[in-house]
DNA sequence: CGTTGACCATACGGTGCCGTATGGCGAGCC
DNA sequence: GGCTCGCCATACGGCACCGTATGGTCAACG
């Protein structure tokens, strides 16, 4: 039996790694099949085509990239707090396969997650500015101007590291300018 | 003879738009010719192939929109009004067409392209910086924040523009936050 | 120990694109 | 009025991928 879960799993964590590089184009079945070491006939034995392997390689995404590192952060009690360890998860490690999502926007399930992932995000963002004491609307502009940085850093840092420089100098003048 | 470069750029404003409306890997020979109402044939007497196409499209994206916007800017004195109409220019209409080039940075000369625009903006941005009195380290990082910045908001402008919300109240909150 | 069913291989037709080869056509020049 | 040549059409082979159909294999189970 060998829980079939285990080996769908093996083609949504190839699928992840191939969106990583070389977008989502690259999360084609057959090359896949290739690198996994066997052929479309096992791929079409765990999904019912591309689409269905796409859609759960975002799932699994939103789940460990958004919904997981929020409630994580929810238990922090003061929102200052929050907000720093946020913005020292956001100096880390380039997002990826964030911006590989970012660049696939034409795909409906793509868009849908990436809207998904903002809207949660920028919630989450302009809850801790108000509890801080900021007015609602300016909160919530103060998130989108944060969320919006933290994208456009990540893109820097992918596309133009040069340009970037010290990653975590720039984090830091970042949150220094918006995190009262 | 109706002067060669005439139908080249009828290729060329043809890629640009189906890059807009497409991606990357919209700008096809065999579609393009379709949507001009001709054939193959035409396309591979006026460029060698694909590849020509999209770098004389790329080319021509960085004189109108790196290269001319900076000169204009430039004559513009005092470093504070420039940074202040370039926050103008920024909270226009989204950039569609940049977004498009770092959707596709697996191109090498779109990824060329790429790097090319940020160093020059980022190089402006700083340069006025530091006309208006910051350090030379600090006046870089405010620059690649406040691109950043930039960046990240046309992205949600595309992406999720519900989450984005009012733009130009959002542009004016960065400006007043970065640009003293 | 034969049968079942999960799992994968093989083999095929279909699609959409690239690039080339070659033919045709109309405008101008001699 | 034949020739040249810029410009485009037609027609072909090739590649990479999708999805399906069908056959083979091995383990578990009655």
């Amino acid at each position: 039996m060998t829980s079939d879960a285990l080996d769908r799993d093996r083609w949504t964590a190839a699928a992840q790694d191939a969106l990583e590089a070389g977008g989502l184009a690259a999360v084609a079945v057959e090359p896949l099949a290739r690198t996994l070491g066997v052929t479309k006939g096992s791929f079409y034995w765990h999904f019912k085509d591309r689409r269905a392997l796409i859609d759960a390689m975002l799932e699994r995404w939103r789940a460990e990239h958004v919904d997981a590192p929020l409630a994580m952060l929810a238990t922090v009690p003061d929102p200052a707090d929050r907000l720093r360890r946020l913005a020292d998860v956001a100096s880390g490690k380039p997002p990826s396969i964030f911006i590989r999502l970012l660049d696939a926007v034409d795909d409906p399930t793509v868009r849908e997650t990436v809207a998904y992932a903002a809207r949660a995000r920028v919630d989450f963002l302009a809850a801790a500015f108000r509890e801080i004491g900021l007015t609602p609307a300016r909160a919530r502009r103060q998130a989108v101007v944060l969320y919006a940085a933290y994208v456009g850093l990540a893109h820097l840092g992918r596309d133009a590291p040069e340009v970037l420089g010290d990653r975590s100098a720039v984090s830091r003048q970042l949150a220094s300018l918006l995190i009262p």
